[in-house]
DNA sequence: TTGTAGGCGTTATCAG
DNA sequence: CTGATAACGCCTACAA
C-alpha cells in the first residue's frame, strides 16, 4: 500500500493524501474526511524511508555509549529513550567499549544512515584529535554531550555540577568530624578527572596541606574498590573517610575494608557516586551523591529538539545535585 | 555528494559507480581502481536511506524490552547490539515498560521505519490477542523471542532451558542434605511461570508431597525479595533452602534474613538466578543458575542472520545452562 | 482547494 | 563490461 493506492480509492491525487497526512490546512472539511476514512481502513502508515528520501534524514538519533551494561549508562540510556519516542525519534544504540576508532565508526554509520542528532552519553571520545576529527567530518548534525565537553559549533553540553557535588561530600565529613578524607578516581574520562581536581582544590581551599597526596587512582568497578584499599593502606596515608568515584567501586572498597575489619563507618566513613541500585544493596546502605541523572537525561533530550527547532539555545547547561545520606557516613 | 558526482569525476556512469559500491564482479579492474580512488578521495558513503527505498528496508534491526535498566537485559542487549553491528545492522531500542500497547506501538514504528527484524528479550507480551495480533499484522519481518514463546510462521524463539536449570538447583541442594527447598517466583512473565511449573513437577518428581505450597510469589527486586521472606515465615512453612528467580529478589531476601538472625549458608541455603554482576556484590557470594546470556544473544542473532539469508532453520532453539555454586550454599 | 510534474539517491533491468 | 532509464514512495513547488 502506497499514497497512490490510497489517493486511488480516495478519488483524489497523492498531493491531497500527502496534505491530510502531513496535517496540512488548505484541504476541504469532506475531502480530509473522506482521505482520513481510506487511511484508517488500511490502517495506513506512510514510509519513513521514502519520507527520509525527502528530508535526507529519519526520526532517528543515535545514542553513543561506553557500556551498555553499566548500570549508570543504562539509567540515562532508559530516560533518553523514553524522551527521545515522546518526540517520535526512535534511539539507535551504540556501545563503543570505550575505544575512539568504535566511535568514530559508529558515528559514521549513524551520519550515512540520516540520524537527526547524536546524544553521547558520557566521555566517549577523549582526546583532541578525536575532537577535531568530530568537528570537521560531521558538522551538520548536532551533538549533544552528556557530562564532557567538546568543543564545536554543534556541540551541546549537559553537565552534573561535579565541583559541587564533591564540596557537598566534603562539607557532610566535616560536619561528621572526619579531617583525614581520602579521593579515589576510578576512571580517566572527562567527569572523572573533574571530580579528582575538584576533590584537591576543594581540600585544599578548606586548609589540607598536600591534597594530591590524598587522591588515589584505580579501576572503576568492585575489583578496583578493594585493590585500592590495599594499596591505600601500603601507602601509609591516614584516613577516616573515602569518597569513590562510583558506588561499585565503594562497595568492593567496602568489602575489602570489612575483611580488613574495618568497621563502617566508626573506623571509616565512605561516600559512592551515581545514587546506583547497588549503593541500597549493600550492607550497610551507601551514602552516595544523586547524579540527577533523570534530569540530565530530560534536560539533553529537550536541548536537542531546540536545537533542530532551530531555537536560541544555551550551548552549556549545568546541573546541580544534592548528597543522599544513609549508614556509610 | 551523491552517486552522480562521483560518477561525473571519475568519468564513468552512475551504474559502474553502484556496481563498485556493491562489489559486482562485472567491472574491469582498471575501470573498478578509477572510482575507487574517487570514492576514496570523497570518503564517500552512499545513503542508506536511497537504498533503503530500493530494498524496502534499512539495515536496522529493532530490540525490544521491557526495560533496559534491569541488569539481565542490559546484558543482553549489549550483546545483541554488538552482534548486530558486526553484521551491519544499527540496533533500535525500545523499552516497552511492561505494557503491550507500548509494544504494539513500537512495533509498528519499527515497521514503518523498516526494520529487517525485530529481537525481543524476554516476554515482552504475554496475551494471545497480542500475539494473534502480531501474527496478522507483521507477518513480513522475522521475530526472535528469547526466552518465550509465541507463535506464528515469523516467529523463532531461543531459550534457556529453564527446567534443566531448576533441576541444577535441585539436585545440589539435596547433595547438601537439603529436604525443605522452597521456590520464589518473582515474575508472571513466561519464563517466570515456567521455572515455577518445573519446580513443582520436579520437586514431585523427587518425591516432595505438596510442592504447590512450597511456591511463593513476589515482585522482582530486593524489596520483593524482603518482602517474601516475611511472608513465607508467616506461612510457618518449613525451609532450610530457597531458590529465587533472580539474583536482586534473592539479595533482598538474603538482606531480610540475616535481619532476622538467620545464618547463611548454616541456617538457610540460598540460590539467585541470571549470575548477574550483583551475585558478587553480596554477602555473601550468590550461588546462581547462569543462564547462559551471551551465548543466547549470540545464537539470536545467528538465527536472525539465517532466517534474513533465507536458510533453512530450526524455529525453536533450547539452551543449555550450569549453577555457578558460591558462599550461599 | 486540488492536481501535475519533478526530484530526493539508489538499485535493477535491459540494451549495446 | 558499460551505460541509459525506469522504478522505489513521498514531498513540494507551481499551475489550474
Amino acid at each position: 500500500m502506497n499514497i497512490y493506492d490510497i489517493a486511488k480509492e480516495a478519488g483524489v491525487s497523492i498531493s491531497t493524501v500527502s496534505r491530510v497526512l502531513n496535517n496540512k490546512t488548505n484541504v476541504r472539511a469532506d475531502t480530509r474526511k473522506k482521505v482520513e476514512l481510506v487511511l484508517e481502513k488500511h490502517n495506513y502508515a506512510p514510509s519513513s524511508i521514502a519520507r527520509g528520501l525527502v528530508s535526507k534524514s529519519l526520526d532517528t538519533v543515535g545514542i553513543l555509549t561506553i557500556d551498555i551494561r553499566v548500570p549508570h549508562y543504562a539509567e540515562t540510556a532508559y530516560i533518553l529513550e523514553r524522551e527521545l519516542y515522546k518526540l517520535g525519534y526512535n534511539a539507535i544504540l551504540c556501545n563503543t567499549g570505550g575505544k575512539p576508532e568504535n566511535g568514530i565508526d559508529y558515528i559514521t554509520t549513524l551520519m550515512q544512515t540520516g540520524v537527526r542528532g547524536i546524544i553521547l552519553i558520557g566521555s566517549v571520545f577523549q582526546n583532541k584529535y578525536i575532537e577535531t576529527s568530530l568537528i570537521n567530518s560531521f558538522s551538520n548534525v548536532p551533538f549533544i554531550v552528556m557530562n564532557s565537553q567538546l568543543h564545536a559549533d554543534n556541540i551541546y553540553s549537559v553537565m552534573f555540577n561535579q565541583e559541587r557535588g564533591v564540596a557537598l561530600c566534603l562539607d557532610h565529613l566535616a560536619e561528621k568530624g572526619h579531617r583525614d578524607i581520602l579521593y579515589v578516581q576510578d576512571a580517566e574520562t572527562f567527569s572523572g578527572a573533574n571530580k579528582a581536581s575538584a576533590f584537591i582544590k576543594l581540600s585544599e581551599e578548606r586548609g589540607v596541606a598536600d591534597a594530591a597526596s590524598r587522591l588515589f587512582k584505580t579501576s572503576r568497578g568492585a575489583v578496583g574498590g578493594r585493590e585500592v584499599i590495599d594499596r591505600i593502606i601500603e601507602s601509609g596515608q591516614s584516613f577516616t573517610a573515602i569518597v569513590f568515584g562510583d558506588d561499585l567501586t565503594a562497595i568492593g572498597g567496602m568489602q575489602r575494608l570489612h575483611e580488613l575489619r574495618f568497621k563502617i563507618p566508626d573506623n571509616v566513613a565512605i561516600i559512592g557516586w551515581n545514587n546506583t541500585k547497588s549503593s541500597t544493596l549493600c550492607v550497610p546502605y551507601l551514602t552516595t551523591v544523586d547524579n540527577q541523572n533523570e534530569m540530565i537525561g530530560v534536560i539533553s533530550v529537550k536541548l536537542l529538539e531546540n536545537v533542530l527547532a532551530g531555537g536560541k539555545v544555551s550551548r552549556n547547561i549545568s546541573i546541580d545535585s544534592s548528597l543522599i545520606v544513609r549508614d556509610s557516613t
